[in-house]
RNA sequence: CGGGGCGUAGCGCAGUCUGGUAGCGCAUCACACUGGGGGUGUGGUGGUCGCAGGUUCAAAUCCUGCCGUCCCGACCA
């Protein structure tokens, strides 16, 4: 292609409204545009990355046996009330009516279709198993879009699934998932990690996160440098630190105006870490009233709402109860609260409850507990593990202390079991004629934020620095052509009619612009190989050749260099190539 | 949903407090010079100042409402 071409309209201030690298970069190339809040525009240079990560997609689910369809945008609100998750899925699903007022929805995810398609198509053992994917528009209506590509609201999409009769064939597929989604990763160039993660809103089972690791990610990822063992912050699990401390007796003590653990343990002079706090939060109801149950947790420690939604008892989602709700139910104020005498189901963290003598709220303003035992001043308390894991807690696998990265999270595979199946009445024959409802696997790759991903780790100060196996072009020739200078002119033509007839991506920038346009725009572009043809080298019949990510700076022979630069290609794209 | 910021030419911004003929840089167009890291000069194009209503002789500027956009927060006692 020849920039001349070629719609690229870069920019050399970053819009307002861009604050990580990737957005900034990506507009500033001209790769995409923004439509709308969380919606964008993908412009040539965008698509032809967007397009690449797509084929490499592709080529590795073909190795991991997955076949592609492409299942509708648009799905029937029947579908998903058949799941239930009509009504569980909460304002980030897009619905609407047709002039019929049948209801529908913007498709966020795809297990309701694809179990839909499943149980029309597949009726025996014999056609399992089996895994269907596509690569497809989504829509989330994220309550708060941002980062560019890294959270929109429209975003491509590769979503699989797969069906089992049994947890073997389950098991191996899921592994071939996990190889795959590591395969595409590591043919993106991406510093990534694998973690045990929680499944939310997609089911009961086991789940996976693919990390990849970026200061601006939205996710703290916790592992042990010590052995493979990695997890979401959500899902990394806290250990039980002990304590040693000497039972104290029992004393109550005023403490006016102090709401926060920090004023109150600054007062005593005690660690935060003396001290517990008791959040209240609402539980499923019995019918009468708010219901409502305390969760403990040591004064130095935060509560992992993740972690807490999922107990027992807890309403979901986790919402915290309101004062004049406290107020009422215990007769104390936020800041003064405690699990002594509380008339409340009360859960606390493991931690917590090793502690022999602890500082708590006394339920009456103004005034704490301390040298507060759990068995001699509270009794019933359920235990579990509801804190946050920090830096430095034991690895889960007892490999040694936890270390956190940040983590923008591009894929997440999960065990999904018969949730689907069961609720939509999947059924299938099995070799002895009975009637079996099949297990199922999820599993999700983000394509566009990928994209984002991609430039968030590779990226200087200059611009993008695209691995060569996604990059929009392999080579950039940049054509200094002054105004007289046909020779140059000639010499880039020629150069660039020879390496793409050698199956080489080139760019050619054929444009008008004076040397340091062009620099400018090649470093931010990011093209990997850059050939610059000037009057300068051709006296002397050479070309000056040098790599984006600045390992390899040389002169080239002028009739050597496309046998040199045709050994670097990058990856077939279907389509627009 | 709550709080805050912003909305003036394609991009980045000044002008708003204190009402009086809409500006700057970049980009863009023409011409000339220049030609190895965003060059220079001359002359142009381009804006119902987010929208609607109000106050006023007069509104980008003051008031009200709405819309858009970005940031922070959404109960961690």
């Amino acid at each position: 292609m020849r920039s001349s071409q070629l719609l690229i309209p870069t920019l050399r201030e970053a819009p307002t409204d861009a604050e990580v690298a990737s957005h900034i970069l990506l507009v500033r190339g001209g790769f995409i545009r923004r439509l709308t809040t969380g919606a964008y525009t993908w412009l040539p240079l965008g698509l032809r990355v967007l397009k690449r990560i797509e084929a490499i997609v592709r080529e590795e689910l073909v190795i991991a046996g997955a076949q592609e369809v492409l299942m509708p945008v648009v799905q029937p609100a029947e579908l998903w009330r058949e799941s239930g998750r009509w009504d569980t899925m909460g304002p980030e699903m897009l619905r609407f009516t047709d002039r019929h007022e049948r209801e529908y929805c913007l498709s966020p995810t795809q297990e309701e279709v694809v179990t839909d398609l499943f149980r029309r198509v597949v009726t025996s053992y014999r056609q399992l198993p089996c895994n269907f994917y596509h690569i497809q528009t989504k829509f989330r209506d994220e309550i708060r879009p941002r980062f560019g590509l890294m959270r929109a609201r429209e975003f491509l999409m590769k979503d699989g699934y797969s069906f089992h009769l049994d947890d073997a064939s389950f098991e191996a597929a899921y592994s071939a998932m996990h190889d795959c989604y590591s395969a595409i990763l590591r043919r993106l160039a991406l510093d990534f990690r694998a973690v045990e993660a929680d499944p939310g809103a997609m089911g009961d089972g086991d789940s996976h996160e693919f990390h990849v690791l970026a200061g601006s990610g939205e996710d703290v990822i916790a592992f042990s440098p010590a052995s493979d063992y990695a997890a979401n912050l959500e899902k990394a699990e806290a250990p039980v630190l002990a304590d040693d401390h000497p039972v104290e007796p029992l004393a109550t003590v005023p403490t006016r105006g102090m709401k926060t653990i920090a004023e109150v343990s600054e007062h005593l002079r005690l660690p935060a870490s003396r001290c517990v706090k008791t959040l209240i939060v609402h539980a499923d109801s019995d019918g009468e009233g708010p219901s409502l149950a305390a969760l403990v947790v040591r004064g130095d420690h935060e509560l992992s709402e993740a972690k807490a939604v999922r107990l027992q008892g807890i309403r979901r989602p986790l919402t915290f109860a309101t004062d004049a709700e406290i107020k009422s139910a215990i007769g104390a104020s936020p800041g003064s609260l405690g699990p002594v005498g509380l008339s409340l189901p009360i859960i606390a963290d493991g931690t917590a409850a090793a502690m022999t003598s602890f500082v708590c709220g006394a339920n009456e303003d103004d005034r704490h507990h301390v040298g507060v035992n759990w068995e001699r001043n509270v009794g019933n308390v359920r235990v579990a593990d509801i804190r946050e894991a920090l830096p430095d807690d034991m690895a889960a696998d007892g490999s040694g202390p936890l270390e956190f990265r940040r983590g923008i999270e591009v894929g997440h595979i999960f065990k999904l079991g018969d949730k689907y199946t069961r609720s939509m009445g999947v059924s299938v024959q099995d070799r002895d004629g009975r009637s079996v409802t099949p297990i199922m696997g999820c599993y999700g790759f983000g394509v566009s934020r990928a994209v984002a991903a991609v430039v968030e780790q590779c990226h200087d100060e200059r611009g993008i620095v695209w691995p060569e196996s996604i990059a929009p072009f392999t080579t950039h020739i940049v054509a200094l052509t002054g105004k007289r200078s046909t020779a140059v002119e000639a010499a880039a033509a020629r150069l660039y009619e020879e390496l793409t007839a050698a199956g080489v991506d080139v760019l050619l920038d054929d444009r008008d612009e004076r040397p340091g346009v062009k620099f400018a725009d090649a470093d931010l572009i990011g093209i990997p190989h850059r050939v610059t043809v000037g009057e300068r080298g051709l006296k002397n019949g050479i070309v000056e050749y040098a790599r984006r990510d600045g390992t390899e700076s040389r002169e080239l022979a002028l009739d050597e260099a496309v046998a040199h630069l045709a050994r670097a290609r990058n990856a077939p794209a279907a389509g627009i190539l």
